[in-house]
DNA sequence: AGCACGCCGACT
DNA sequence: GTCGGCGTGCTC
């Protein structure tokens, strides 16, 4: 009678990407349990890889069937005691990794911070009899009664238009209100606004936790998480939100995670936060679930929206995606019924008024690109609160040309535009940052450039001088700006880096939306409808919001604030198209004839013409790439088939044609629903 | 990845 | 007759 572990290995190889079988020495028996850390050898002892035990089984005389025939090799370590691979993780791992035809392991390294042995000693010396505080079950405000409740109480999933406006958190605003009662030293800045969506998070979350159940909720980048995390301390005691984040080191992530594994818990966070191992799952919510910032760059590159949606199916916890504008696909899956799609009260939506005139000409100044009516209402909002303009481009243009012939002027060293990120200051190459100076015209020999385009600190420059004794703000991705005060001013942002301000701007101007309409590729629509209603949503409640330039069907849309209806069109063209996520792609590079049997393997299952193969030179020269388009009702087959081939391809010939030996390029390489080959069509 | 096993050319 | 070449395949 032994004990045997089944472990997954630590290893980004294909060919391991399986339970292996170990002998756990009986002086580890009672500490080797599913989850802990364990070093094994492979192959030959020499060789020790890093493993999890998955589970631990008794192998006796009468062993169960299909365990491994050979001679078991045993755990060389066991690393330490503390599991910190959930089961609930692992499954999921599992399932994100098989989704994407990638390896376990590589899923795994993203859900588990590396090991912190002072954090795991603190986690082992707690005291287990401690219980955090109960938390009351907060009624979800905004919307119809009881719909949002109803929805978490019966674990369903739902596609949320969020409150498109600041809102008071109520316990803040009742603690503000007993302070001015008690003595007059409110804080000037008012910390008690939130963005509508993040009380409706935090509410949700903690209606969950009041049923002893945690939530898990990610979103896009750091200052949303600063807006809900405020939210969520004005419902939740402290102890039970547990924050994963970029900028987080790995001890406290590591912290967090044995955390959220202790009692139930509130887990937000970016795209790692959805795989925070929360004890008894009851929500699991996305806030802007199109922000690009979902798309994970690590192998297997799963986007966290498809994380929740195998995670949501796995603990079968509620699933809700929040957002103003929605993407196509949680359109998709609203138009499937397997969300429901929920509403706000419309007491008070944006009051969007399109304004079609054409005033796109370059070089204009700021009054020009902005009608009038526009222009008179800023104007009068500035004088009371602060207004907001969104503009497209930082810095003072978007780009510099020869002020005698007009020749767009480029970088001497990659070819890139150049900018000028100040006034006056030395050209510099947008792609590669190198300096400009003493510049000449390649085709006329002037050495004189001038801007063209608006970026924000011209139309700042032109707004400050067009409203005299106006405080001007410019916020963009170099000067980032969290909040500004609810006093009057006109702030130029470039779009996503408006600050907000306590109860919202008392204007908003959308410029530029033809401009960042005009660039290429399949998601621009839908992004550009999220800076739109983003910003919009930054305004006072049924603010004025001036979408400049726009007309048509996205203008309609706004100006209803029926943002389900642009997705929908879009996603009727997708179909059309066969484009995603209308049909899910695969792409798949490496050598041709490896890139050719992978198709030819993958049989029936793909719908459309395959795209390609085309050379790619990516890795090395002589790769190739085609894209496979297939059905999500087909894709566990191809998934399954695509690893098969990867796994027979990275264990046979590694050699390219000609005759040299290339061991750093595996002959194939499968991955699924990536969206960059389509970023430009 | 690494490393052992296996079937064809030049050596004491 | 054997030593060793690297292509092929496996790792509990």
């Amino acid at each position: 009678m032994t004990t045997v572990a089944r472990v997954v290995l630590d290893s980004p190889l294909p060919q391991l990407d399986r339970l292996f079988d170990y002998r756990v020495p009986s002086e580890h028996e009672d500490a080797c349990v599913p989850g802990v850390r364990v070093k094994v050898p492979l192959r030959t002892g020499a060789r020790i890889s890093d493993a999890y035990v998955i589970e631990v089984v008794e192998d006796g005389p009468g062993a169960p069937g299909g365990a491994f025939p050979g001679e078991l090799s045993a755990i060389e370590t066991l690393v330490s005691p503390v599991p910190v691979l959930a089961p609930e993780i692992w499954t999921l791992a599992r399932a994100v990794a098989d989704r994407a035809a990638g390896v376990a392991s590589d899923v795994l390294r993203l859900a588990v911070p590396t090991r912190q042995v002072r954090v795991e000693k603190a986690w082992l010396a707690r005291d287990p009899e401690h219980v955090p505080p109960s938390v009351a079950a907060p009624a979800v405000t905004g919307y119809a009664d009881g719909v949002v409740e109803g929805i978490l109480a019966a674990n369903q999933r739902a596609a949320v238009a969020a409150i498109p406006h600041p809102v008071q958190l109520p316990a803040a605003a009742a603690a503000a209100a007993a302070a001015a009662a008690a003595a007059d030293d409110a804080a000037p800045d008012d910390p008690a606004w939130v963005p509508g969506w993040a009380l409706t998070l935090a509410q949700a979350a903690a209606s969950t936790l009041a049923t002893e159940r945690s939530a898990v909720i990610a979103v896009p980048d750091f200052r949303d998480l600063t807006d809900l995390e405020r939210a969520l301390h004005a419902l939740v005691p402290a102890e039970r939100v547990v924050r994963f984040d970029a900028k987080q080191t790995n001890g406290q992530r590591a912290k967090a995670l044995l955390q959220a594994r202790t009692h139930p818990v509130v887990a937000i966070g970016n795209r790692t936060a959805m795989y925070a191992p929360a004890s008894d799952l009851g929500l699991i919510a996305m806030w802007d679930d199109g922000d690009a910032s979902f798309i994970e760059p690590r192998a297997p590159y799963v986007h966290t929206r498809d994380v929740a949606l195998v995670r949501a199916a796995q603990s079968g916890a509620a699933l809700l995606f929040l957002s103003h504008a929605r993407s196509t696909d949680v359109q998709r899956l609203v138009e499937l019924h397997w969300l429901d799609d929920v509403t706000p009260l419309r007491a008070a939506v944006p009051k969007v008024i399109p304004t079609a005139q054409q005033v796109s000409a370059e070089g204009f100044a700021a009054q020009a690109r902005i009608p009038s009516s526009a222009w008179r209402a800023a104007r009068e909002a500035s004088r009371t609160g602060p207004v907001l303009v969104q503009v497209a481009n930082p810095g003072f243009g978007t780009g510099l040309v020869c002020a005698d012939c007009g020749e767009r002027a480029h970088c001497r060293v990659c070819g890139g535009p150049l900018g000028s990120p100040t006034h006056g200051a030395v050209p510099q190459c947008r792609f590669c940052g190198a300096l400009a100076a003493g510049y000449r015209c390649p085709t006329c020999g002037g050495g004189k450039l001038k801007a063209v385009g608006q970026g924000a600190q011209r139309t700042a420059d032109e707004l400050g001088r067009a409203f005299p004794g106006t405080r001007i703000i410019v916020a963009d991705g170099s000067r980032p700006i969290d909040e500004v005060p609810a006093r009057p001013a006109v702030v130029v942002a470039t779009r996503g880096a408006e600050p907000s301000t306590p109860g919202g701007y008392a204007c908003v101007l959308l410029l530029d939306g033809e401009k960042m309409l005009g660039r290429e590729g399949l998601r621009v629509q839908e992004e550009v409808l999220r800076f739109w209603t983003n910003a919009a949503a930054k305004g006072a409640p049924g603010a004025e919001v001036y979408l400049v330039g726009i007309g048509g069907s996205l203008a309609t849309a706004m100006a209803l604030w029926r943002l389900d209806t642009p997705a929908h069109d879009e996603l009727v063209d997708r179909r059309e198209l066969m484009f995603p996520p209308a049909v899910r792609v695969a792409t798949l590079t490496g050598t041709e004839e490896a890139v050719t049997a992978a198709v030819e393997a993958l049989g029936e299952a793909p719908v459309g013409p395959v795209l390609g193969p085309v050379p790619v030179d990516d890795p090395v020269p002589g790769t190739v790439r085609a894209i496979v388009r297939f059905p999500y009702a087909h894709g566990t087959e191809v998934a399954a088939t695509l690893k098969a081939e990867v796994i027979r391809r990275s264990s046979t010939r590694r050699v390219l044609p000609g005759g040299n030996r290339r061991r750093a390029a595996p002959t194939l390489r499968a991955r699924l629903d990536d969206a960059e080959p389509f970023a430009e069509v």
